[in-house]
RNA sequence: GGCUGGGUGGCAGAGUGGCUAUGCAGCGGAUUGCAAAUCCGUGGACCUCGGUUCGACUCCGGGCCCAGCCUCCA
């Protein structure tokens, strides 16, 4: 039984499915007007996981993603880089696919655009015109009225009163109350837009999600994802939009993932500690990431730093040594009581590092069992493979993939070179010449190589 | 100020009302020409003050501290 935290109600609920057999999800991307951080590759991870996780226990899942392309940041660089909205947002997106698929992330089935979707936003705001909840601002802005929804707020925990006081909000005396929010902004000179029947515009951030998650999944769905940055305004302004217009429940429950943390500090743009991916992957290897995501309980901070990633390496190093050195039955069944373990520890709100804990126990039971020779080593590795390519990890060819180098920026010595070292190395102990074949291994570990010699062989791996 | 979530061993990070997390690092041993890898063994923790309980790191309350949201943000 799959039991998840639902931030609607802050607790663990077993997870129900609105048609049996199936999870409709929907999950809010990335706004592309720039290369996709280390708190992107989160969000991208940990739904993945979600996704795998729901699929391995036989749902049929439809998993949505959107595409914000347009939004006045994305104008504003546009702008500044003398581009087309276009030509800019295809380029961002182009690179978010290129990070996510390095990272082992599977495309979501449904993968719409904001400005593919404007049929669908134009049709929701006059809706929400239509039944009241919406205004005209009169200067071609369409805002919602936030106090016409009895709801808002149920999903964030704030009252209404509160946010008042709290009294953070911009002045705009186009707005009835300074919570409204805006759902159409009608085109200044020059700005892009598109036609509606309050004029030339673009929709507001808010709607495009609650347009895009309904056209896709329909009025009420399942699961609603996203950063915990979005609970608040972003998710609570798309309960009060999609429940207004469609008068229907919108979504059973609300997953939200922790943040990536630079010294106790939220990563963000706006501080200016963010890490790109394709900046990480200079020195680290995409699964090094993947796996260091998966460390963490995905509601909880990320502290990202090299020496985590260190440690991520190490890991996978531990990992790929014991596949490497077993045989592993691809198509095995994965032994039951690991199988078990596994997905009881997925099971109980998705649960990585217990599950991580699961493939470390049983790397060790499989080394033991090689080591004393046993019958049960191979199929210990395909369960191994098995379980960790429910986790989107240990996929590659283990020889292979401990003998790549660090990342794409990584220097030192090819293959080829690194061989003919090691012949070398191998004639002088072959001629007992322990001293030599001393230095060549000195040699070679200051070229971050490691050797393993085994009987009649000599094995290495880039350290 | 309001609203979330959290404080676990050297580091990272799960979990449980009484019983080994796991990984990395440390220590002892096996193995090895020496290493590496692997195996066996081992030390080390639960912010603070009260309460409930036979028993709390785990439940409840207060305090202190941390992160996040209340403005664009994954």
């Amino acid at each position: 039984m799959l039991t998840l935290y639902n931030t609607l109600t802050r607790r663990k609920e077993e997870f129900v499915p609105i048609e049996p057999g199936r999870v409709r999800m929907y999950v809010c991307g990335m706004t592309v007007y720039d290369y996709c951080h280390l708190g992107h590759a989160r969000v991208l991870v940990v739904f993945d996981v979600i996704v795998r996780h729901l699929a391995s226990l036989g749902y049929q899942v439809t998993y949505v993603r959107n595409i914000t392309d347009v939004d006045d940041k994305i104008i504003a660089r546009a702008a500044e880089k003398g581009e087309s909205l276009r030509e800019l947002t295809g380029r961002f997106i182009e690179a978010m696919h290129e990070d996510a698929d390095a990272l082992a992330v599977l495309r979501p089935d449904i993968e719409p655009r904001a400005t593919d979707s404007m049929d669908d936003i134009v049709s929701m705001i006059g809706k929400l015109l239509d039944k009241g909840y919406a205004y005209d601002g009169g200067n071609g802005d369409i805002y919602y009225s936030v106090s016409k929804f009895e709801h808002y707020g149920q999903l964030s925990g704030k009252r209404i009163e509160d946010l008042r006081s709290g009294a953070r909000v911009e002045v705009n005396e186009a707005k009835q109350d300074p919570l409204d929010f805006v759902l159409w902004k009608s085109a200044k000179h020059g700005e892009p837009g598109w036609p509606s029947p309050w004029g030339e515009g673009r929709p507001g951030w808010h709607i495009e999600c609650s347009a895009m998650s309904t056209g896709c999944l329909g009025a009420h769905f399942d699961i609603h994802g996203g950063g915990m940055d979005l609970k608040f305004p972003h998710h609570e302004n798309e309960i009060a939009q999609s429940e207004g217009a469609t008068g229907q429940h919108f979504v059973n429950y609300w997953i939200h993932n922790g943040f990536v943390q630079v010294d106790e500090e939220k990563m963000s743009k706006s501080l200016g500690n963010f890490f790109t991916v394709r900046e990480i992957l200079q020195r680290y290897q995409a699964e090094e990431i993947r796996y260091f995501i998966l460390t963490s309980h995905y509601r909880s901070p990320l502290s990202y730093s090299d020496d985590n990633l260190d440690k991520a390496r190490g890991a996978l190093q531990r990992l790929y040594t014991a596949l490497r050195d077993s045989v592993a039955v691809d198509e095995a069944q994965p032994v039951p009581e690991y199988e078990t373990r596994f997905r009881t520890a997925m099971n109980d709100d998705f649960n990585t590092p217990e599950a991580l804990a699961v493939l470390f126990d049983l790397t060790r039971a499989m080394n033991r069992s090689r080591q004393r020779g046993g019958e049960d080593a191979a199929l210990l590795a395909g369960t191994l493979k098995t379980l960790a390519g429910r986790l989107g990890l240990l996929q590659s060819d283990p020889e292979l993939w401990l003998r790549s180098r660090h990342g794409a920026g990584a220097e030192g010595p090819s293959d080829d070179e690194i061989e003919a070292l090691i012949a070398r190395r191998d004639q002088a102990r072959e001629d007992r010449d322990w001293a030599e074949a001393d230095r060549l291994r000195e040699q070679l570990t200051g070229l971050g190589i490691v050797l393993e010699d085994s009987a009649g062989s000599t094995r290495w791996r880039r350290e």
